[in-house]
DNA sequence: AATAGCAGTTACCTAAAGGTAACCAGTAAA
DNA sequence: TTTACTGGTTACCTTTAGGTAACTGCTATT
């Protein structure tokens, strides 16, 4: 093999793979990224997320509880108060968004200027 | 350090999405990995990443080369020769890439550690 | 002559993601 | 009393992603 490493590609990659199952899809960074900003509730998040549905919002909810990235916190006043808060966990993922909004940025700008 | 901005939420989660028209979907990342680490032809590339079949692998090459993240070119010997190598714009996504790479990682250390 | 590799394409199908709209019970404001 | 808000759920449907397997023309190997 002259220069390509087959080994080494696959510890590149099987991370990626990894965290992938966890955040992928079209939702769930908006959704941590909407709760970090400070929303709590169910309809304050959707409101934050365009085009996001009802029925979305709360299977993905779901699926960040879960993961533990999020906390859902039901107060028994009457109506039910329910808040969605970040756990610690999700800040680890704070390099992650920081990269992607970069490059989002960044490709943009690309796009645009063309 | 947190504050309820709806404005501020937007331009943090806006980007975001940006970046996930383009890179989303559990193929793409792991196909620039491939090429950066040197894998050049369709079969080789295909090999080097578990799973993936060719039907999908064609549509996300096209994917990508549409994008600018990697170059398509055909070398018109006999056999034809086709080589994919990555555009430079592929390395803008180094932070990301190795963002999720760290992120996996610990993750799976996380719940294997359980 | 048969087999295998190359770079894909095609047809067919399933599973998952996602959209639409209606609906619930409880509360509060108009 | 009607309206609207809360936090969702349900049923139904469409779209997208992805899997399976066969097949192409061409060449090189066995």
């Amino acid at each position: 093999m002259i220069k390509h490493n087959h080994t080494e590609c696959r510890s590149a990659m099987m991370p990626v793979r990894d965290a992938l199952d966890v955040i992928s899809g079209k939702w769930k960074l908006q959704i941590i990224i909407s709760i970090q900003s400070g929303n709590k509730r169910f309809r304050e998040i959707e409101r934050s997320i365009p085009k996001i549905t009802s029925k979305v919002l709360a299977k993905e909810l779901k699926d960040l509880e879960e993961h533990q990235l999020i906390k859902r916190t039901v107060y028994d006043e009457s109506p039910v108060l329910v808040e969605y808060t970040p756990m610690p966990y999700a800040e680890t993922l704070q390099d992650v968004i920081i990269a992607l909004q970069k490059w989002g940025l960044n490709h943009r700008k690309k796009i645009l200027g063309k």
